[in-house]
DNA sequence: CGCAACAACTTAACATGTTAATCGGTTTTC
DNA sequence: GAAAACCGATTAACATGTTAAGTTGTTGCG
């Protein structure tokens, strides 16, 4: 039995709820597997007064070069709202520009200023260097297993119908 | 030709600085994974006014029994600040209960309620299912390959020392 | 004892996550 | 071609992430 370790604590309170332990279910693992990753790149960013997803943006706009504000919230994993208030931060620092697209003025183009490329050149060799480091700790082989069942699990989840919040055992609506 | 597909704008910002493929570094990788994950158990936590978080607060509590804020916040991976404010809506909620410690009066200890063990009894199942389903997509073996590279590579990097934000380029300060 | 150092929260302040609502702009439909 | 339906982006409102500062209680030391 690899799964038997019980709350070690006099109340077990839940004992009719033999749920998998807490602190092994995979949205804590992921969560805390993140973390332990971004604590080494936290410091660098913020040396350079850069939150993680202003760093995203920067990153996604240097690789894309011009882009839609929709087409960026998906490549760099935002929510609209949140991309809308990061756009008019670095706007104002000059990190960025945008423009109206005008065939259809709903839509604008973002792009990265000068001023953005030389602070991602001021960035990318540290954060480059603690990648490697990560790399040649943790094995480039396990990292890139890791990589592919990482995406082997998106994909399948991806698939897997979105079940809403309806219950069929309770008649309460 | 799976992943050559380059950026197909005219600016190519940033040819000088070749980092990884941004959308393969690990940090996105995990947080698109967890999301991926957490998409298919938001629906049925907020059928029963809940947030992730304070899912993870009572599963927490209902494995522990009793426990002081600091531990609860180590074992439910949240900062204090959080902590402090999700604990005091769940405590209006009476879903969890607070006592002050006699023998040190800067300690509170924390329990889950009759109601918040009840809330809990109605979300496990349903959760449990999902998780399930989950696993035999994906497959009980991969899972579990997954989840230990996770704490493999945690460990790691836990081990690893942390760079402060200082560069040794620059004389600046 | 009295006070400095420390410890456990808690608050404060600001950035992001998340859902709903809003607001121009565009397309569809009659 | 104007109202309706739709779409891209932003704003609103509230919860959480994150760092710094504050509050209260405890401990160590003279």
């Amino acid at each position: 039995m690899t799964t038997a370790s019980k709350p070690r604590t006099a109340a077990r309170a839940a004992a009719k709820i033999p749920m998998r332990d807490f602190s092994q279910s995979l949205p804590m693992s992921l969560l805390r597997t993140r973390e332990s990753v971004m604590r080494h790149f936290r410091p660098s960013l913020r040396a350079h007064d850069l939150t993680e997803q202003q760093w995203r943006i920067l990153r996604a706009l240097a690789a894309s070069g011009e882009i839609e504000v929709t087409e960026l919230a998906r490549v760099a994993f935002l929510l609209g709202p949140s991309l809308s208030r990061i756009l008019r931060d670095l706007e104002g620092r000059k990190l960025i520009e945008r423009r109206l697209l005008k065939a259809d003025l709903r839509r604008s183009i973002v792009s990265i200023t000068s001023k953005g490329l030389k602070l991602i050149e001021a960035v990318a060799p540290t954060s480059e260097a603690i990648y490697a480091e990560m790399t040649k700790r943790f094995g480039a082989r396990k990292l890139s297993d890791l990589q592919a069942l990482l995406h082997e699990l998106e994909a399948a989840l991806l698939a897997m119908p979105a079940a809403d919040g309806a219950e069929d055992d309770d008649a309460g609506e």
